[in-house]
RNA sequence: GGGCUCAUGGUCUAGUUGGUAUGACACCUCCCUGACACGGAGGAGAUCUCCGGUUCAAAUCCGGAUGAGCCCA
């Protein structure tokens, strides 16, 4: 890659300085904005409220491009809002709670759960996340998010836990939570339950052993397994009803290697008879398949693997080894003994915890449970209720939804989380909850509200486990709503306006949310759901750390500033995933500095105004034109954000930005400067500011401060209204347009010539079918073209021709259906002089290969034109039906 | 194995109800014009992944295949 192959689009050259400097501009405008509070949320206010249901950025890390990237397409809405008029609340939130923090922890300082208190490591994780949040806060300041720090909370808040541990003691009264002895995914390194939510599935090379269990009748059988060490706990073998090799031994026993334990032999359908040697043994509890065995089969289940990881006394002589160890150990055995056929390499995919990627195993333990299944129906019911956006995810939790097949297990093994606030009998196992006003509590270091037992009068000791991180994060409305603290705003809050979260947690954020709500409140928690996508490498791979391919924002930033960041943001369509494009970033910058001009031209032309540009008694009528334009461009950009369609909209407002009202408008109305163009250029470059606001706050605020602020009055941007339509001439849309075309086409021509747009040139004679309209844009088509004249008129020397008759398919087809291709054939053979007169008269009877007739009527076709001239020096454009013809200078 | 999404010039992408494909980047040519060379004008470049079906007509609708991403088994 390095021998001069390689990209050499890799390193971007410097570009050219230009007079806005946005790393000056964005550094000012993020210290005003904190000094001013412009984003706060205004609770004096009786606006309408829009409250986003901001995601606790989780405090493990510094900002990735992913984050970066979604976290501004939720600020895009936040500041839409605000423009629309909405009192937005937007908290600034920390998530602290869960394993990933613990074991960066236990990285960074050698500390763990065997070596060191509780209460320390809790504080060390505090610490470690403390110092996450301000180099996040900063970075959410630094991409101009308008996150409101008067709001701020995070997850380990003692109110945050409080409401956490509030509603878990109503959903206990309500007797929606047991406890169960279950088997559950465990990681054996974590030494904890995992959620299904947090196993996540890798392809691992392993062997397949193939092993000799003995027959009854003395012979043996092969049985292939890839958890050798699992054989102290095989109950049963199972082989397929249609597999014949093995029919014989159905009702027979077998007896297992090294503990010569004689276990059944079951048909089961779903036993794969390709799969090593048609046989499998099954042991409780190895996988998935074996727990669904064990259901369906009643057999008990034994424990062969403990809590750490670590073979219990089932496995004999292997007791205490870890399953590492004991796989080894008991090969090697097998092997001793002659009992071990052969082994084969495998792939295959192994359910690993999401954290530390050990190999998770299914133990049987003591849990905390809340009731799912039977709400179903209910919380697919209050999804319905959600505006999706994009609606198809809605299919996603409803998929989630049906396949269920647990409960929800809400208790953790860990510490650094939120604590479970009940009391258990040593005795009889009662569970003595705390009451609602001792929380929040911790029951390990706080005596329980009663002595001892109610029912036994045993001792009662403080619950170890803690809440599964989504027990807390699942309440966040509730706790941005004020529950349980001020009934008032509550009541003004509650439900949300706007989840924003990305697709991966659909199943776990979005799920457990409707859910707790569901069971507090029956009601949802939101009105409306938005999911972002992720977003890739450059060549459309995930980014992995492991892969080292995972961009950091931060040099993007430096480099280009954080509004061209955030027009990549934009540029993303919402829920889809991206491969990330440096040259959106690029472009973003081009596009800050295209604004940055146009700023300056408007502000130049109304510098000498005493007040705000008003509507004159008669508008001109190109100025009628760009005002209808932009009012048409404003209603569908404006739809579009209300559907969170960002990309789209920015793409309305920057092809109208760019090139209807600065490459074509401007140049056709820089030559005059009156009160009509003056209130074109104003109001479309004020709505043109504020428009592009929420993607670029700092460049937009910089030129509204410049140009604008002196005639609309104090305060920023970011708190002034959206823009509303001013005008709808329709025929203004029209007639501009064909104006603006001609223009084009004799910019094009100058080109071509070598003529710069501003040099002077001939006489333009304009003549066809409607050109009339054009009567009121000559001023401005001349002013722009420098041209001597332009007339609407065609000089008598000039012939006009038909060159060529083309075939309207929409009309053909539904005249001729099968032979419409023939037809159309024919036509394009036609003498186009004499068919598109006789055309431009009437029907035309047209001829077939085959000898058949047809008659073509005068819209099946479109005729082209073309003039020549004689004793002229002249050359003719086409412009639509229009011809324009230029006179060239005499030589 | 199941669910969702996607497949369009070299690269990325638009394409609501079927009628000869949008734009960006890169490439080539011309132009430093008075808001802007981080600009403007023009050019070349696509059998719309493949196979079937519906239709006069399919990038678009239907079925299947292949490949990719996410989620799950």
């Amino acid at each position: 890659m390095r021998d001069g192959k390689g990209p050499k689009e890799e390193r971007e050259a410097p570009l050219p300085p230009t007079d806005y400097d946005f790393k000056e501009v964005e550094a000012r405008w993020q210290d005003r904005w904190a000094k001013d509070h412009t984003y706060w949320f205004d609770w004096g206010s009786d606006r309408p409220v829009f409250s986003i249901d901001n995601p606790p950025r989780y405090a493990n890390a510094a900002l990735h491009l992913g984050h970066a990237t979604s976290y501004t397409q939720i600020d895009f809405v936040a500041r839409y809002k605000r423009l629309r008029g909405f009192n937005v609340f937007f908290p600034l939130c920390a998530d602290v709670n869960g394993m990933p923090i613990e074991v960066a922890t236990e990285k960074r300082y050698g500390v763990n759960r065997k070596n060191t208190p509780r209460q320390r490591l809790i504080e060390l994780c505090s610490a470690f996340a403390a110092e996450n949040i301000a180099e996040m806060t900063r970075q959410f300041c630094i991409l101009g998010h308008s996150m409101d720090p008067s709001l701020y909370y995070q997850t380990d808040a003692a109110h945050y836990r409080r409401i956490t541990q509030l509603t878990f003691l109503v959903m206990l009264k309500l007797g929606l939570v047991y406890k169960k002895e279950f088997p559950v995914t465990w990681c054996p390194h974590c030494g904890t339950a995992l959620a299904s939510a947090d196993v996540e599935y890798q392809e691992r090379g392993t062997k397949l052993n193939f092993v000799r269990f003995g027959r009854e009748d003395g012979g043996s059988e092969v049985i292939a397994t890839t958890r050798p060490e699992l054989l102290c706990a095989c109950q049963m073998v199972a082989v397929n009803p249609d597999d014949a090799r093995h029919r014989d031994l159905l009702g027979k026993g077998l007896l297992t290697p090294i503990y010569r334990r004689r276990v059944p032999v079951q048909d089961d359908p779903k036993v794969d008879p390709d799969f090593g040697t048609g046989i499998v043994m099954i042991c409780t509890i190895g996988d998935k398949d074996d727990l669904e065995w064990v259901h369906r089969y009643n057999l008990p289940i034994e424990k062969g693997i403990d809590a750490d990881g670590r073979l219990t006394s089932l496995a004999g002589i292997y007791t205490g080894m870890t399953i590492r160890e004991a796989r080894e150990a008991i090969i090697k055995d097998l092997q001793g003994q002659g009992l071990l056929v052969k082994q084969e390499d495998l792939s295959q995919s192994v359910g690993t915890c999401w954290r530390c990627h050990t190999p998770v195993e299914f133990l049987s333990v003591p849990q905390w449970f809340l009731r799912t299944l039977e709400f179903k129906d209910r919380i697919k019911g209050k999804s319905a209720e959600l505006r999706w956006h994009p609606d198809f995810m809605r299919i996603r939790l409803e998929n989630w939804t049906d396949s269920l097949a647990w409960d929800w297990c809400i208790s953790r093994q860990r510490y650094f989380a939120t604590a479970i606030p009940v009391w258990e009998c040593q005795r009889c196992g009662k569970a003595v909850p705390a009451k609602p006003n001792m929380c929040y509590v911790d029951p390990t270091v706080t005596p329980p509200p009663v002595d001892r037992c109610p029912d036994c009068g045993g001792r009662l000791k403080g619950v170890e486990d803690v809440f599964d991180t989504w027990m807390d994060s699942s309440i966040t409305p509730l706790y941005n709503c004020f529950w349980q603290r001020d009934p008032e705003k509550f009541k003004r809050l509650f439900p949300m306006s706007l989840r924003p979260q990305s697709h991966d947690i659909i199943r776990t954020w979005a799920f457990y949310t409707i859910h707790r709500h569901l069971l507090l409140f029956d009601k949802r928690p939101w009105t409306d759901i938005m999911i972002n996508g992720f977003i890739m490498a450059p060549d459309g791979a995930p980014m992995h750390t492991s892969k080292g391919n995972v961009i950091d924002p931060l040099p993007l930033l430096a480099r280009h500033g954080a509004d061209a960041f955030r027009y990549y943001a934009a540029s993303c369509t919402l829920g889809m995933d991206h491969a990330f494009q440096s040259k959106e970033v690029v472009h973003g910058r081009k596009l800050a500095t295209k604004l940055w001009n146009v700023g300056k031209f408007v502000g130049a032309a109304i510098r000498e105004e005493r007040q705000r540009p008003a509507a004159p008694a008669a508008l001109r009528s190109a100025d009628r034109w760009i005002l209808t334009a932009y009012s048409q461009m404003l209603k569908r950009a404006t739809a579009l954000m209300d559907d969170y369609q960002f990309d789209k909209a920015m793409r309305e407002v920057e092809g109208f930005l760019w090139h209807e009202f600065a490459d074509h408008y401007i140049e056709l109305a820089k030559h005059r400067r009156d009160e009509s163009s003056r209130y074109a250029l104003y109001t479309i470059g004020l709505g043109l500011a504020k428009m592009l606001s929420p993607f670029m706050p700092h460049v937009t605020e910089e030129i509204y401060e410049r140009h604008y602020r002196a005639f609309e009055g104090p305060g920023s941007i970011h708190r002034s209204a959206w823009p509303e339509p001013v005008l709808d001439d329709g025929k203004a849309l029209a007639d501009g347009a064909l104006a603006r075309d001609v223009v084009a086409r004799l910019r094009a021509w100058k080109g071509g010539k070598g003529l710069r747009l501003g040099q002077p040139m001939g006489s333009v004679y304009i003549f066809g079918p409607g050109s009339e309209v054009l009567r009121d844009y000559l001023d401005d088509m001349r002013g722009a073209l420098k041209a001597d004249r332009i007339r609407l008129s065609r000089p008598a020397e000039l012939r006009e021709e038909i060159i060529r008759v083309l075939p309207v398919n929409r009309k053909l087809g539904p005249a001729f259906k099968a032979r419409s291709g023939e037809v159309a054939a024919a036509i394009g053979n036609l003498d186009p002089k004499s068919a598109g007169e006789a055309l431009s008269k009437g029907p035309l009877e047209v001829a077939l290969p085959d000898g058949a007739r047809v008659q073509v009527t005068p819209d099946m076709v479109r005729p082209e034109r073309a003039s020549v001239a004689e004793n002229m020096r002249v050359e003719a454009l086409s412009v639509g039906e229009l011809t324009v013809l230029v006179e060239l200078p005499r030589k």
